[in-house]
Order: C-alpha cells, then sequence, then structure tokens
DNA sequence: CGCGGGTGAGACCGATCGGTCTCCCTCGGG
DNA sequence: CCCGAGGGAGACCGATCGGTCTCACCCGCG
C-alpha cells in the first residue's frame, strides 16, 4: 500500500555533528514521505547515525517531528517562500501575485513533495496533538505574511482577503499534488479577480 | 502523536451481513482518522465480526480501502454533493455557486472530517500506488461533474474553469480543517468572481 | 434428524513500530 | 599520557501491524 525503504544513507549522512545529520535525514524523509509512513529505521540509516544518538539529541519521534516544522517553516516558508517573493517584486499587490510565480517551477518538479504543513495536519488526528498544533501554527503565520500584504496593498478587509488568498494556494498545491502542472497560472488568474475587485 | 483507540464496537454493528457491517465500521474510521492510523484490529471492534469474516470478504486491508473509496464515492460525492447541489439549483452557474452553500454547514460540523480523497491521496507515496490511484481518479470524476455544469453555463474554456473551481473546494475543505467556519463563504466570493468574469 | 456453510473467538505468525540498554571505540583536552 | 564524553553497532523490549489458521458453534436446508 506503500512503502518507505531507502535505507541507504543519504548525501546528508556527512554533513556536520550528529544533531544537524539527524534533522537533515528526517527533514528530506519527513518531506516525501509524511511523518507516520516514516520510521525511526530509516530515518538513522538515511542520517548514518546510530539509533541511541539520536534519542540523545531528541526525546521522542514527536520532539523530533516537531523539530522539523520548525526546520521546515525556516527552510521553506522563510527561507524560501517569503524571500523569492520578496525578491520578485516591492509593490504588495505585486509580491501577492508573485507568490504563484514562485509555486510555478515547484509544482512542475518531478520531486513535488507538497505543503508540509497542510500534509502532516491532515496525518494527525487528535485535535489536542502537539504536532497538529504546531503545523497549523506554521499555516497561520503564512497567513501572517499574506495578511501583512494585504495590508500594505490597502485591501478593505485584509484578514478576509488573507484567507482567501490562502485559500487559493493551498487548492492550487493539492491540485499540484493530484498532477496539475499549470494549477500555479489558475490560481494566479483567481488572484487577480480578487485583487481587481478591491 | 495520535491515537485511534475506539475499540468498542459502533452503532453499525448490528446492520446486516457481515460485509456491510464491515465496510460500515471501515468507512467511519477510515473517514473520521485516516487509512495510515487505522489498524485492522480497530476495524474488527468496530463492526463486531471476527478477523477471518474480514479476510473471506476482502483478500487485504489494500482492498477494503479500495471498496471503502468507492462507497465514499457513493455517499460523499454522488449522494450527498451532487444531489444537494442539483437539488438547490436549476441554472448551472447557479449550481456551481450552489457547491459552496452545501460546504458550508458542512465545515461547521463539530466531526468534520474533510476530503477523504484529498486526505488518502496525500498519505499514500508511492505513484504506483492503486490506492493512491483510485483516490485521484475519484477527484477527477468530482472535476468531471464540475466540468458539465461549466460546459452548460457557457464557459469559455470548461476545463480550466472546473480545475478553478476545484481549487476553490479542495483550498476551502483544506481551511475548513485549519478551524476556517467561514471557508465556504470566502470561496464562493472567489467563485462569483470567476463566474462574472466569463 | 443430520449435514454443511458462514461466523465468532482467539491463538498464532513474522515484521515492524518507538524506545531502551550495553558495550566498545575514538578523539580531544588536561 | 590518561580520562571522559560522544558516538557507532546492535541486542533487546513490549506493543502493534497485516495476515493466517484452527476450532467450535449456530442455523437453515435437505
Amino acid at each position: 500500500m506503500a512503502r518507505t525503504d531507502a535505507l541507504t544513507p543519504g548525501p546528508e549522512a556527512t554533513a556536520g555533528d550528529a544533531r544537524t545529520r539527524i534533522l537533515a535525514g528526517a527533514y528530506d524523509l519527513f518531506s516525501r514521505n509524511g511523518i507516520r509512513a516514516v520510521g525511526i529505521d530509516a530515518i538513522i540509516a538515511r542520517s548514518g547515525v546510530a539509533r541511541m544518538t539520536l534519542y540523545r539529541h531528541f526525546a521522542s519521534k514527536e520532539e523530533l517531528v516537531l523539530a522539523y516544522l520548525e526546520l521546515r517553516e525556516e527552510r521553506w516558508t522563510r527561507g524560501w517562500l517569503q524571500e523569492e517573493v520578496e525578491a520578485r517584486a516591492e509593490d504588495p499587490a505585486e509580491r501577492l501575485l508573485a507568490v504563484f510565480d514562485v509555486f510555478d517551477p515547484w509544482f512542475r518538479r518531478d520531486d513535488f513533495e507538497g505543503c508540509a504543513f497542510i500534509r502532516v495536519m491532515l496525518e494527525s488526528i487528535d485535535g489536542e496533538d502537539a504536532v497538529r498544533a504546531a503545523s497549523t501554527a506554521s499555516l497561520t503565520r503564512i497567513r501572517g505574511f499574506l495578511e501583512a500584504l494585504a495590508r500594505d496593498a490597502g485591501v478593505a478587509d485584509p484578514d478576509d482577503f488573507a484567507r482567501k488568498w490562502h485559500i487559493l494556494m493551498k487548492g492550487s498545491i493539492v491540485a499540484a499534488g493530484e498532477g496539475d502542472a499549470d494549477a500555479a497560472r489558475r490560481a494566479q488568474e483567481l488572484g487577480r479577480l480578487l485583487l481587481a475587485q478591491g
């Protein structure tokens, strides 16, 4: 039904100190395969680290997952999405539209992995779950970024606008996961309508 | 990180023949908790059936999941979404907008479970996976329904239109899963812009 | 009455899960 | 030079996974 495999050490097995290597291996495996599908054995094999070394740095798989989500936010949200968006435009409205210009080549990658926060959120059922709380918090911070841009663009209701923009982003990411390579263009066209309307 | 539990028999444990009871129990558990999180033990406990009885009707968990997806399409897609939409309006454009009127109370349910097809698709990694193929096929058929309405509404590019409408639907479902109870209204407003534009 | 199919209960299987523990080796600093 | 911390290897733990097998039972049909 779904195999993980990949018990071979990856390129990140030679990175730096143990903690960095573990997190690097977990980052790739979790990003590609989700949380439940990736076992501790796969992570230690991938990062070339002993079992006990992992548990010396992370108390449990859950803590490792939380560290992964933090890293994902640092790398994907801030280091990639926000940085690329801000590099591509100055005007806030153009920055909002630039989100989908950044998405477009991402959607076309053959190793497209989708949004980790959405995936983790859907994987964790329990509403009290710390992992679910962390992933929804990451999504909320993405919305905060959008809301600031919307405010700068002078839209009437920045919160509603940001939530709508985020619907376009999430919908297009899922569509891209389904195989629609043009999902970014479609979402951008919808975004243009929203911007034009006020 | 995420517990399933619910080892007590559910109301569907007294339904009818064994196969029906198994499928009914699996339907509830899979819909609420996803596929990976639900074990065979939980399903047999829920449906009040012996282990071997399950394996006499379904060769493997994968086959049970495929049967679940079929049932989900019958109940959710056709028996609920499409039926409700067609009951609420005659005009194709109004039917498209009615999708979000149908979504709205669904999003507000406290046992809101989200879209099973999206969840199963994201849970299964392997591109060759039969389960993933079945879930994306179900999503494609939803798009087919939208495309027919778009064609009847006389839009210029029904395929592009349906894919955009589906982006709004999927995005709003994920947003609702995050906790945005007003996601249906937001998506509907975006839909209105798309309809107005052509 | 007797027979046979469908079922329930539950032991059992090997594999894997997350997590613990021990032993040994290596390497750097006093 | 020695010592101790950090890390590698891998045995081990109980629990759970999907799946198999046996056996007794019940019920309807001939």
